[in-house]
DNA sequence: CTAGGGTGTTACCGGTCTGTAACTTCTAGA
DNA sequence: TCTAGAAGTTACAGACCGGTAACACCCTAG
């Protein structure tokens, strides 16, 4: 039977979240399988016989990164329902949110970077979920009724990308520190046309 | 007597140039010494002659990228001498050329992902050159007669960044193709505050 | 011509990396 | 209680990494 605390998690879903947090915080190639299975709790055979391989494993992160973006969406939806424009400023706090309380930049963009090869398998994962957020921060700005819907999304789309690179290139006192109030004004100006 | 045609180049050059070119196409983990020095023609023991650490090649190598931005400025003051807002929308056309032509990112952008280490020796010098190249940037503006300079130039700076990061994660259909006009519409819009 | 510094060559050190083999131990379900 | 599969353990292979030692070479300045 299953332990009512729900204390003793699979050691696949373990590996699978220890693993996020170490790639994001020290990068991919800057971890270790070996350091992985280690923290948690677990060992490198374990992790073998549940992905193929590293590169594996890293796929299934970014998924799973996916798919914690999907649940802010949910959120959003949740907390504003059918008020889009204020879905679209929930995105905007949020974004700020994670700016000052990460440090590090989004897990896709920097899997990109540093996975330079061009035929890794993860890029065309990367690609893919980038694409599909753009999709969706593209039809909430559309259902918010704004004009030119594809292009604020993708210039929140920049602003937010290059608040997070900025932040570990500049630091926090850097241009990124002013990202609300550009998205937000941003926002007031496309409303106005 | 020195060779006329300047072909032979010192050892330490070659190694220098052809690491920017590497670290720049593979990321800095992901190219070793060994690869570097052979690529340059040389062996590594010369570049331990020339160069403390890898770290410190690294260093070298960022502070020759930041050289060569240097020179790209001097060429649009040279260009459009005195004329500031000509040299702001020298540094937009510049900006764009560099993302299709390029396909990788900013060096100290990509190197500061890549080093997550918060006390890398090489994280100093990367946000100095950045700190330099945003005032430089908040100057032109300010130069450029435009009122809100410093929210100008971080906003374009962002804008630049995140097209950067996206070309790699997206591509280059994604957001980052719309970098030109998202920038000249800012210029035009704060010209017009 | 000669001395010396810059360079090339080879071999090596200790460490880390991904990935595997063989075996033991644990645990859940019938 | 018995059993099958999941998980842990140890050891290892093979490759690559950054960095160093010792020595041979070449080329140029004097």
């Amino acid at each position: 039977m299953e332990d009512g605390t729900a204390e003793r998690i699979r050691p696949r879903d373990r590996i699978l979240e220890t693993a996020r947090d170490m790639f994001h915080k020290h990068g991919i190639k800057g971890v270790g399988v070996d350091a992985i299975t280690e923290a948690a709790g677990t060992n490198k055979m374990t992790l073998y016989r549940h992905f193929e391989s590293k590169d594996d494993l890293v796929i299934e992160c970014l998924r799973a990164t996916a798919c914690s973006a999907n649940a802010m969406w949910q959120k959003f939806e949740a907390e504003h329902p059918g008020d889009k424009l204020a879905q679209l400023h929930a995105w905007v706090r949020m974004a700020a949110d994670c700016l000052m309380m990460d440090g590090r930049g989004c897990d896709m963009a920097n899997a990109a970077i540093e996975l330079s090869e061009t035929d890794h398998p993860a890029r065309r994962v990367i690609k893919e979920l980038k694409q599909a957020q753009r999709d969706r921060l593209v039809g909430l700005c559309r259902d918010a009724g704004i004009g030119q819907a594809e292009l604020l999304a993708d210039t929140l789309s920049l602003l937010l990308e290059g608040a997070r690179v900025s932040l570990q290139s500049v630091g926090a006192e850097g241009p990124s520190a002013q990202f609300v109030r550009m998205a937000e004004g941003l926002i007031t100006s496309f409303r106005a046309r």
